[in-house]
DNA sequence: TATTTACATGAACAATTGTTCATGTAAATA
DNA sequence: TATTTACATGAACAATTGTTCATGTAAATA
């Protein structure tokens, strides 16, 4: 009880630590300094320096996931689902930050065999993806254009977002920001 | 002159290793064995290991800025400069595939001074594209969005390009690519 | 031919790295 | 009260790191 509490806040300051330096150059001592204490004393929390990033990075992309899921097994239209996949991931995005900054920065940090596994589930990730692209396309809800570069600049949009969530002064606003980056990825910059 | 060339071979292999393992990943003896000589030997060739990187950061981050440079000097239209943009953005990434993986992964590896440089000169660059995108909704061009999220979003888009340019197998024709880029940040991804 | 240049080696360095071990102590539990 | 648990220290480790130095050699240049 206050066991996990003590380690939650743990995590959370050693999370935002590695976000600013780099995983690869945050060391244990680093961290030991951090939470004013000796470099020793870490590993009464952890198991590895390697592990800590394991724990971050499997845990928001289990987030992820979970949100895709639900949204498959809803009977909406493609271009619902791909709406809500959207709104889900600005909302995880907004609610961990520093999680998913790291997420798209520093897993090529892991090492075998955790990062095989990373990169095999994000690809079962994109692969539904592609799979609400590819009906939506058949049922002339989206333009033809090849599935997996519409994937992927949708990504790409999306995995912008976490830097906004922590470098901008200003307060942000998630249901804006869902409107804006809807409008983009559906209809564009152009004012029609 | 024959110098050159294969100081020209040293780089390009040593930049593939680097994309390959990640910079701090990518230790001297990595590149001496990769060129089949010793440790010692590298420093013929380089003064560091940082100065490795500035050198090849400097040299694409130069690319890109000479290309927006080129284009804002032209009497276009917003909606043509940016297209413009976004083609010379795609040209040089197909070009300089590993050069512009390196760009988007790596430049956080940068130490004082340069790492402030490097992000000051890149927030000229999307200074200037800002510039292009105001000017466009001021003429009623596009669509009047938060215009600091439309640069952000178009740049996550482009800066995606350099994996299928580098991770698929499929040769890619950068034709193609550049409508099908140009489609989605225009008009979006539905079928109006 | 004499000398400079470009490219190469091997040994050594000081600093930094993640991790372990023996040991301590205050608080929670039995 | 006795004992377990959670959290802490300090010293030490073996390995790895970027870099330097003295030295060599074949080819290009003077």
């Amino acid at each position: 009880m206050k066991n996990s509490t003590k380690k939650e806040r743990f995590l959370l300051v050693v999370l935002k630590l590695i976000h600013r330096k780099g995983f690869k150059a945050t060391t244990m001592r680093d961290i030991a300094h951090e939470l004013n204490f000796e470099v020793a004393n870490v590993y009464n929390y952890i198991d590895s320096k390697q592990s800590l990033l394991e724990g971050y990075l499997f845990d928001i992309q289990d987030e992820f996931h979970k949100a895709i899921d639900t949204i498959l097994a809803t009977p909406h239209s493609p271009n619902e689902k791909l709406r809500l996949l959207v709104a889900s991931y600005i909302g995880i995005t907004t609610r961990r930050p520093y999680h998913q900054a790291l997420l798209v920065n520093e897993w090529r940090n892991l090492k075998e065999p955790q990062l095989q596994e990373f990169v095999s589930r994000r690809k079962d990730y994109e692969n539904k993806m592609r799979g609400i692209i590819a009906e939506g396309i058949e049922e002339d809800q989206f333009r033809a254009n090849d599935v997996e570069m519409m994937a992927q600049t949708i990504l790409a949009t999306l995995r912008w977002l976490h830097n906004k969530c922590l470098d901008s002064e200003t307060i942000i606003n998630p249901l804006e920001i869902e409107k804006q980056l809807l409008d983009f990825i559906f209809t564009g910059i152009s004012k029609k």
